[in-house]
Parts: structure tokens; sequence; C-alpha cells
DNA sequence: CTTTACTCTGTACTTTGGTACGGAGTTATA
DNA sequence: TATAACTCCGTACCAAAGTACAGAGTAAAG
């Protein structure tokens, strides 16, 4: 009844909506990250499904994950007390994974962060070092001037 | 002084130091990434300081970054005044990036974690969902049985 | 002093995630 | 009913980040 109403997109209102080509739609087909679509004379018929599943695959992207990381997500379509297991296991593989991004990044944050302090402001007064220096050294290249030069 | 005690490396040892290939090293010195060693014979040779220098570009790697930010960082060397400028804005984008990067990972953890909540453990007894229609719904898709059907 | 292990250069190939193109058919607008 | 704008398919191409030769020279160990 509501699919009635829902009025289906080519292949290109479909791309135009989701920000992207038509090339990539026909691309995502091909690596079955979007449903084979039905068609009308030869013609690929998309509905609103189909956009959120690229929009989500974009999101997933732009998160720094692959496609096929994309297809694993995708693929968490049944949770049924059947597919729980298997379901359990990848969302917790991808938490896991994020959450060891997320700590790497704040790393890199700090240490950004503190040399940018040291060195990269305009009330530091030193003459040269470097951000693999400082990092390696942890970040008293700048504030120790009596540190031995390599 | 300290430079005449240091022994030089061949490209092999270098590598596997560093825990790349060969011809990564190569690679990495056609990109411009990697100082041009001095030569003895027609062999490269290298110092710990190239090992660093790989150590460092595969660390901004892991975390999401391409060689292109390695050598954008990289190039953070020398901050002395005249450079501070620069180096300033170099390092202010990197950290926005970084943080933007940071927040994003942190949404999709919150909303895989809460899936995992309701679909992905044993104590749900939904019958049927997905993450991608969990995520459109605010979570409700399985709390809520009463929520419509598409 | 030979043999094995390394290094050299240059070119070509691989994977991921698309883009572009050629030549055809279809559909919508003037 | 033309004509533009869209779609079809297959193939080829692109950038990034390596990886793998081939055919040559060098170094080091037995």
């Amino acid at each position: 009844m509501e699919q009635k109403l829902q009025e289906l997109m080519t292949i290109g209102g479909l791309a135009k909506e989701a920000g992207v080509g038509v090339e990539t739609v026909r691309f995502y087909q091909r690596k079955g990250l979007l449903r084979i679509p039905d068609r009308t004379s030869g013609f690929r018929k998309y509905s609103e499904l189909d956009l959120r599943q690229i929009r989500f695959i974009k999101r997933i992207q732009e998160l720094g994950f692959t496609l096929k990381d994309a297809e694993s997500l995708l693929e968490i379509t049944f949770c049924s007390p059947k597919t729980r297991p298997l379901l359990e296991k990848v969302c917790n593989e991808k938490i896991v994974e994020i959450e060891k991004k997320i700590a790497d990044l704040n790393g890199m944050l700090v240490e950004l962060r503190q040399f940018h302090q040291s060195c990269g402001c305009e009330t530091s007064n030193t003459l040269q070092c470097s951000l693999l220096e400082c990092f390696e050294n942890d970040w008293e290249c700048c504030e120790n001037p009596n540190r031995r030069k390599k």
C-alpha cells in the first residue's frame, strides 16, 4: 500500500539524490553493495531504500572504512535469534576497531597540540626542531635548549 | 663525532628494521618521503634517522592519513621564527582534521554500541531489524515493536 | 675463487574505489 | 516527430600505495 505511493527513481535520479555519479551506482551494484534493482523496459528502478543505503555507505567511508567494511555492516540486516551470534561478532569487531582508531588519533592529537604549544606558536623562541624529533623526545626538544644535537 | 660511530644500513637492513619491503623504501625515495641517501659503490646507505622517518610515516598511515599527509607532517622540520607561520597553519589544519575524525568515529561508536545493546545481544528478543534501519530510526526499531514496518 | 645473497635500474603489474567512453536503445519535451 | 537527454553494456582508464620482475652488478662467506 505504501509501496504503491512510493515513486521509483531512475539511476540518474538516485545518483543525484545520493550525491554520487551514475557510474558509482552501477559500480556498487557490481560489487554487491546494492541489491539488483527491478527494471521497467530495461531501465533500473530504485526506491528510497537504495538511496538510504548509498548514504549509509558514504557515511561509513567517511569514517575511514572500506567498501568491504560497508558490506559487512550492511550484512547486519536480520538480527533474528539465529543470526545474532554472527551479528554480535561483527559488531564487537567494529567497536574494537573504532576504539583503537580513536585512541591512536587522540595520542596523535596530544602530540600535535604539544608541538604547537612548544614550537608552532609565536611565543616560542626555538631555532630549529622537527615534529619527528619532538615526537621522539617527549616534546622536550624545544623547551630544553641544552639537549644534544644529532 | 657521533656520526662516525653510527653504523649505516643497506636498504635491506633498513627495510627489515622498519618492517617494510625494500621496494617500499625505494618507492618512498622516489616520492620524496625519504632523503636521497649517500652511496658506497652504488649501494644506498641509511642511518637511524631514515629508519625513524619510515616508522613515523607508518604511524601516520595507521591513523588513516595518506602519504601526502605524512609528507606535510615531515615538512614541519624547521620551526624557526621564519617558518613558524606555515608551521602553525599546517599544525592547526591537522589538529582540526584529527578532531573531526575522532568526533565522527565517536558518533559511529555510540551508534554501534546502541545497536549491539538492542539487537546484537542475547537478551534482546527482536525478530528482524537492520543496522541501516536502526541507524535511521534513532535505534528505536528494536525497543519499539509497534513502529511501522516498511 | 666460486657461489649465494644482496643491490642496482627500469618497467610492469596489483588492489581499491571509482570515472570516462563508445555505440547503442529509450523516453520526454518542443 | 525530431531532437535532446537519459539509459544500457562492456571496456578502458585513473590515482594511491605499493609489489614484482628482468637482467645486470657487487659483496661476503665457505
